[in-house]
DNA sequence: CGATAAACGAGACGGTACGTCGCGTCTTCTG
DNA sequence: CAGAAGACGCGACGTACCGTCTCGTTTATCG
């Protein structure tokens, strides 16, 4: 959120103490433990700061809200399970696709997409939530799927007709929907199925 | 919800005052009206209730929490949006898809989609709710779609080896993720976009 | 209660089953045991309808409020603690008032005047309440006095100035407030000690 | 209440915040105004917080219940109906009595035991709770009364034998008794009456 | 005697107060 | 002055009770 737009060198000389910037961390993995045992409902700002030894006062200091907090939370969570920044570049899509997840990465993104399930009923209230969770957790996966799916049209893999943008989005959308609303576990076999089933036909379909 | 697994042979004949059954429709009735009017965090019980002229008491008989009724009212609510028992025959799967939407069904399912979304965060904490949820909601959607594809596969226009099964949910899922993540419509052009650019691909694929 | 001032040949003949009078003395039976266990504010309608085999609509039919349930119920309770109608003849006050509490009487005044003080805060509310109650309870025990002292004025034991009517209400109400107030047990020596430290005295008093 | 029977060396040193200790009389000023206005069961705790300008939560962390505030308020009424620390010295106890009343003290009196019936039936269920309200309401009456009989006796006005004890009840018993099942207020004329009738026959008898 | 009106036990109904708990703010004390 | 602790005002939740109404059954009275 970081709704004051800080920029280091803030212009308002502040006098006094500064925020402790080192409480920040530790308030955001509190309120992402108690999220993901209690889910939304079940956490409060009272447990989450004695969770992290911290005040109220701390925590309203730097978020406005519960939701801010949790919005910041899940923004900042460890983006590790796709590699975005190197890509596999196999010489198939399938191949490509299936290198894209680190051995622990389904697991991860599983764990995520449970939490994210837990923030949709919030962005239903607040304007633009929804898309900042959405682009902090399933953005870089959907600009992986959406840069390797262009590749393989363009070195003539997939159709020349296909539509990179709308079938990047077909295996992250299909996940979320199997992880919040079925709430079964998203699995490497779920998403191979996935691949073979849904996403490969489309892409390599000559009609 | 049906909480107490009634096996029809009821053994505890009660005696007394039996439950006034129209009071459930009323009561859900006005948790749908205020639930999309406030969204879920706006509803209160007692508003509900005064909206439905009743006591907190009848509810709390019927449903052992706000969410539980929550569930229950979006469980019921009215399922036109798609005709499952006279599903169109145009002899193309692209026809058959298109066709199964009454002119309003899009902007019902718009809506039904919206208010599924403030519900997800619940199916985090509340064991089989999302099941519940999800079956009454888009559960005949995807069995819809199962049957058109499944046709579609049998009179030669689906390639063989298509799975029915897994591409009859892809429409619904990446609607619900646009819905509920993304926030923004589902409309016809989306979905007629979905059809041709994904679902029409992977089921008419010939390697 | 009496609501209805219910003269014998009611002008509306009703037909149908007459109320079953047996079914008063055991609601209201059942009424004094809770009210004795649990006091006012833990006697609910449902617990003595309970209590009594019975059902609300029976104890409404008779008593228009729990209020008027309960101020029948004590103004029933039995009366027999001081016996009216044969007080005692010993030839002084002292023996006269000793003799006229039967070996368990005072158990019962004791009993009598801890569910009266549980119906007090009632009385504050309700015109008459008090008045009834209290003539009920102890209204037969200032009577009593009242005979006894004015007989012992009259046959010169006691001062001719005294007030009989004023004397006659000194027991019963210091034990009221004892029983009322301070929570304590009224007990024989209990009696004693007020017949001795006041009641005599002030009739007796020669100035 | 004291219900922590907190010995001055607190043990538990608490950090944070303090409970504003300001806060106490206003709500029970406010709880007096109502219970002056609607009566016990007209009193409802929103309705005191709100006249209080107060939270429940302030309320209840205070007083465990809607009976221990109303407990604690008659407790702390003002208690200038019957100035102790300057009592009269006339000469004779009629008169040190009358003169203890200041003119609108009786009034006060009257007022007092009002309010003090409402909560006698409280008193039946709350072990302490009798004993506390009359302590602070009548108590400081009764220890007036016990001190002017005493002086009478020991300057030889009363007889020798005369129980000051026993007797300084007497007049604040019959007057509960009056005011509470009776509900008939207290007026000099009544308090006068009792003087001359009982009590002063009592104190000065020479049997 | 058979019909019928009403009382019966049971308990659901609308309404309302209670006591709990969470949010976001404010206050106290310590480092 | 930031930070921990926690009290503050506010208001929703879920429970319990009152007095009424409805259910299906039983029983007294009348035609």
């Amino acid at each position: 959120m970081d709704e004051l737009e800080n920029d280091g060198t803030a212009i308002t000389a502040k006098s006094g103490r500064k925020l402790d910037e080192s409480r920040d961390a530790v308030i955001l993995d509190a309120a992402l433990d108690v999220l993901a045992e209690t889910g939304y409902a079940g956490m409060t700002m009272t447990l989450v700061a004695a969770k992290a030894k911290a005040g109220k006062g701390a925590m309203y200091r730097r978020w406005a809200s519960k939701e801010e907090l949790v919005i910041d939370a899940v923004a900042h969570m460890g983006r590790r399970d796709v590699d975005v920044d190197a890509l596999p570049d196999t010489g198939t899509l399938r191949g490509d696709i299936l290198a894209m997840f680190r051995p622990e990465s389904i697991e991860m993104a599983d764990r995520r997409l449970r939490i994210l399930a837990g923030l949709v009923s919030m962005a239903a209230v607040h304007e633009g939530v929804g898309e900042a969770v959405t682009d902090a957790n399933v953005g870089e996966w959907i600009t992986a799927n959406r840069f390797l799916i262009q590749r393989a049209i363009d070195r003539g893999e997939g159709r020349p007709s296909a539509n990179a943008d709308a079938l990047a989005r077909v295996i992250p959308a299909i996940c979320a929907a199997r992880s919040g609303l079925e709430r079964k576990p998203i699995t490497a076999e779920f998403i191979t199925a996935l691949l073979d089933d849904v996403l490969l036909p489309a892409v390599l379909a000559r009609p």
